[in-house]
DNA sequence: AATTTGATAGTTTTGTTAAAAAAGTCAGGA
DNA sequence: TCCTGACTTTTTTAACAAAACTATCAAATT
C-alpha cells in the first residue's frame, strides 16, 4: 500500500502539474476540468477521484507555487550582511514569484469576492513568512546595534509591506483604473519600491 | 443681466448643496435627480436647465469639495517648521478630508471603471497640489541643510502619497476583501500612517 | 427673454427565462 | 483501488420584457 500511495502521489503530481500550465497560461475561469483531462488523457471524472473540486485543485497548485516561495524566503532567514539585503531580497523574490505566475492570478482578479476560505490561510502562510523574515532582519541588525531599537519591529515590517503594495503605476492620470498593474507596468513598480527600500531602512537606522 | 446671472448663481449654489447632501448621506447611484429637485421644490427639468446630466452635477459638488480641500493644503505651502510637520499635515488633512465625505465617494468605488474624464482633472489636481505641497518642503529642508539632497523630490513624493494609499487594516485575513476601508477602520489606517511618516521622513535625514 | 414645468422620449437597471456549457456525481467495469 | 461513460446539477450566457431612472422639449409662466 506504501507503492500504491507512491503512484497516487505521482498521479497527483502530474494533475498538478498540467493544472498549473493551464491555470497559468488562460487563467482559473478559461480552463476547463475536460482540459485538463485531455491534457493527461484520462477522465474528468478521475480528476475529482484525486482532487473534491476545481477550487482545491486550483489551491493546491497555488500551495505547491507558494512552498517554493516559501522556502526561498527561509533559506535566506538570519543570513544577510545588512538590512537593507533583506528588504531587498524580499522584494526581488515577490517581483520574481509574480513576473513567473502573472496569469494565474486571475482567479484572485475575478472572484475577488468569494474565495474559499483556504485561500486566506496560504496568503496568510507567505505573509507571515515575509514578515518573520524581515522583522528578524530588523532583530539582528538591532543586536548588532546598527539601527535605533523600534518597540514593535512586526507592526514596521507590516507598514512596510503595505506601503510596497500600495505602489502603483502613472502618477498622473489612473485614466481606466484596473484592480490589478499590468504585466508591462511591473517593472516600473518594481523600480519605485526600490527607491522605497533606500529611504525606509534609511528611517530605521 | 449681472443681477439675473446672481440669481442664476445663487440658484446653482442650492442645488449644489441639495445634492451634496443627497450624494453624502445616500451616495451617488441612490440618489435620483427626482428627489434632489423634490428637495428643492423644483421640477427635475430645471435641474437639466443649470446641469448638463447627473454626473456633471455631482462632478460640481466634488470640485466644491476639492476646492476647499485645495485652499488647506495652499495655504501651509511653505509654512512648516520641519519636514515631518509638513507630511502630518498632509495626512491628518487627508484623513479628515475623507472622514467627513466617506459615503460621497461610493461614485468611484462602483463605477471605477468608466467614470467621466473631467473626474481625473479634479483627482490629479488634488494629487498636484500634495505633490506640490511635499516637494515644496522638501526643497526647503534640503536647503535649510537639514535633509539630505534627493536628486527627483517629486518622485519620492509620489512614492510617499502610493505608499501611504497602500496602508490598510487586518495584517492577518483579508476574508471578505472590500476595495474601500471601512469607515471604522479609517482611524486603525491613520496611526500606522503616523508611524509610516516617523520611518520615512526619517529616511530623508 | 429668461425661467420653469408637465409630458414624454430614450436609456440603464433589474428580473425572468431558456439554452448552452461546465461542474460535479455515481453505478459499475477493470 | 483505480478508472470511465453516462448522468444530474449548477453556473454562465443571451435574449428579452418590465420598471426605474435619466434626459429632452414644446409650451406655459414670470
Amino acid at each position: 500500500m506504501s507503492a500504491a500511495n507512491d503512484q497516487q502521489d505521482i498521479k497527483r503530481e502530474k494533475i498538478l502539474e498540467a493544472s498549473h500550465q493551464r491555470f497559468l497560461h488562460y487563467g482559473y475561469s478559461k480552463t476547463t476540468m475536460n482540459e485538463i483531462a485531455g491534457d493527461l488523457s484520462m477522465s474528468k471524472a478521475l480528476l475529482y477521484y484525486y482532487f473534491p473540486d476545481k477550487s482545491e485543485l486550483y489551491m493546491a497548485v497555488m500551495r505547491k507555487l507558494a512552498s517554493d516561495y516559501l522556502k526561498q524566503l527561509e533559506n535566506k532567514v538570519g543570513h544577510f550582511d545588512d538590512l537593507r539585503d533583506a528588504f531587498l531580497f524580499q522584494v526581488n523574490t515577490h517581483h520574481d514569484f509574480i513576473i513567473n505566475n502573472y496569469n494565474f492570478f486571475d482567479y484572485f482578479r475575478l472572484n475577488e469576492q468569494n474565495l474559499p476560505d483556504t485561500i486566506w490561510e496560504t496568503v496568510n502562510h507567505i505573509r507571515n513568512a515575509e514578515i518573520t523574515l524581515l522583522a528578524n532582519a530588523i532583530q539582528t541588525e538591532t543586536e548588532k546595534g546598527n539601527i535605533t531599537p523600534v518597540s514593535n519591529p512586526v507592526e514596521v515590517v507590516e507598514v512596510f509591506l503595505d506601503a510596497l503594495h500600495g505602489i502603483k503605476v502613472g502618477g498622473a492620470v489612473p485614466q481606466k483604473k484596473l484592480n490589478f498593474p499590468q504585466r508591462e507596468q511591473l517593472d516600473e513598480i518594481h523600480n519605485k519600491r526600490l527607491l522605497l527600500i533606500d529611504i525606509f531602512v534609511k528611517g530605521l537606522r
